[in-house]
DNA sequence: TCTCCGGATTGAAAGGTTTCAAGTAGTGCG
DNA sequence: CGCACTACTTGAAACCTTTCAATCCGGAGA
């Protein structure tokens, strides 16, 4: 008597490539070459085990091909925070040159937390997949080192790491940071603040480096830099941050903001205007990212924009060339930001 | 002569259980002990075999354990759009939950492709994961049965299905609508548009139901809805829309507008400000899922507020249900939509 | 009729882990 | 001194697939 769930009649456990060949009547080497070489195999032959295949509802398993050939067909993307849209789109690029490469990729997020990026790079390791791609939380973490030692090659993304163990590929977000206050001080600010943190990112401290720079160059004392430190990237901070700032006499406000990503010049915006101020007359905001929701916010924001999806597609290439070429050199790749100036910052 | 990368003195081949069960002196059953059951073997073997363990950078070969053991320890959500917050929100809830059942989960991103989400299956069911968790882009596939008979336990979510194959967890979209249109009577508007689209989309039609339910409740007939079909819900999409009902003589222009999902809502409304129109003033907007960035928005949105990161925590407890509980019953969980009033349809 | 050839098929080995029955040594007790 | 235990450790089998050398077979050529 067989259950009603049990369509092969092999109770729980599933078919495999011994109970095809048994029920086609080949071998066991048969049934595998259909899988993997038809062209060896008779046209009559063939049918019959496809068929087989079909009436045991036999799915390969890819835990015993992956033992006995070696190699995986899937790569990963660790990513720091799937709620922020700017990783996302990263990951789009990823997978868009992956497919092309006929891999898969599986995603895990990290949601900035380093226990949880040590355990998937840990499973990830253990899964053999042919690379990962990630946003470290901590891009100096030795635990980045050992994996390429042991052999599952790691790329950098979107962030920079001084040990040439990788290949990565970033942003230049010194020159992204100058960019931004560059074009507030063609527009006559001269009160700026830049808004930011915590400061053990790196790209906030390369972003606010960038700010100064643009002041140095155009003879402003550091000190005219109103320095916001957030707790974190959120909208929620860029909120907190928007009180503070509103909250300053208007004699010595500033006039102009740098934010160190959109979801917290989007978050300023937002309480600025809910607190009264005019954007841009009162204050001029210039975000980071240009992620899409910047465009469609309540004043569309200027931005700085990265490119996203390549950013995705070169990591990716750059994996896809450190598996496949024995002559691979690792690379570091800075790929330049571009301003884009909307209604936030221009002054009607 | 042993090369720079080459730890462990085995060439390119990483380390096995053999390897360390040579180098610590003991068997190899003894190593799979140390991994698998530490209490059974002594302190002193023990520490032996975690040195050489150490020494020789072994990593478990997970495909190997899989094999034996039979069970993987990964779950899997195949989402349908990673660039939708909604869908990344329903991901964090699947992860916490996840987590504390002590599995790992794999992210998939479909991406709407069909042919997408049919190959990650397919490798999903080959690698032998636990369970899948999806928003399927058509919740009516035949595909969707096929895993479940076959031993690979799905759940269905943010969508409803009529087998009674699968666990499904749900929000009750036509309530939504309802909701929605009921808000907007009340404020006395009559000349309502539904925006949405494509109409495959059973999430919008119920939505659209539901707003109509609301006018034939308040005595209205059915050609009060002006009926906006957009290609998909997009933020791009809404922009369309939006010049589309800007460009109506005020006359017969709609006096509020419920939107499919929010991403519409926040192109209708950014397009429509920057063509002059006050919001609400001239048109008063629902939004539909209140991602963050509703309430960050120009203008912060009203919109219909669904419980994302439940969603994603009930599937997973499904899930997790059905795999280790051998009386388990298919479920299908409706949730209750919410409506969170904002300033883009408080008359001021 | 015999040999040779090539395509089709076979059978066995290998890959790294887990499991489990069986073995060993050491301890306490009578 | 021997026995029964306990605490560890061992070795071999099993999981399912892929690979590859070996075999088989029918037909072409001599």
């Amino acid at each position: 008597m067989v259950s009603s769930t049990d369509e092969n009649g092999l109770g729980t456990r599933s078919a495999s490539v011994k109970d095809v060949a048994a029920a086609a009547g080949v071998s066991l080497g048969t049934v595998s070459n259909v899988l993997n070489r038809p062209e060896r195999v008779s046209a009559g032959t063939r049918t019959r085990v496809e068929q087989a295949m079909a009436d045991l509802g036999f799915v390969r398993n890819e835990s015993a091909r992956q033992l006995r050939a070696g190699r995986s067909s899937t790569l990963a993307y660790l990513m720091l925070d799937a709620t922020n849209p700017f990783f996302t789109d990263v990951a789009q690029g990823i997978e868009e040159t992956a497919e092309a490469g006929r891999l898969s990729v599986f995603i895990c997020n990290s949601a900035h937390r380093p226990e949880r990026e040590a355990a998937y790079l840990n499973r990830l390791e253990q899964q053999r997949v042919q690379g990962i791609l990630i946003t470290p939380v901590d891009p100096d973490a030795a635990a980045l080192d050992e994996l390429p030692r042991r052999g599952t090659p790691i790329v950098i993304v979107d962030r920079i790491r001084s040990t040439n163990t990788h290949c990565s590929v970033a942003v230049d977000d010194v020159l992204g940071g100058r960019l931004a206050a560059e074009h507030l001080l063609e527009m006559g600010h001269t009160r700026i603040a830049f808004l930011g943190g915590p400061n053990s990112l790196g790209q906030v401290r390369d972003r606010r480096e960038g700010v100064l720079q643009a002041l140095d160059i155009a003879g402003l004392a550091p000190e005219a830099l109103t320095n916001v430190v957030t707790a974190a990237l959120t909208v929620a901070e860029g909120k907190n941050a928007g009180e503070r700032i509103a909250g300053l006499p208007a004699a010595n406000r500033p006039t102009a903001a740098v934010c160190a990503n959109d979801l917290l010049a989007l978050g300023l915006l937002q309480q600025c205007v809910g607190l009264g101020l005019r954007i841009p007359e009162d204050l001029a905001i210039v975000g980071y990212d240009d992620i899409d929701f910047a465009a469609a916010a309540a004043v569309p924001l200027t931005s700085v924009r990265q490119p996203r999806l390549q950013l995705g597609r070169t990591a990716t290439e750059l994996l896809l060339d450190e598996v496949s070429n024995p002559d691979h050199e690792h690379q570091q790749i800075l790929f330049t930001p571009e301003l884009v100036v909307r209604t936030s910052t221009r002054r009607s």
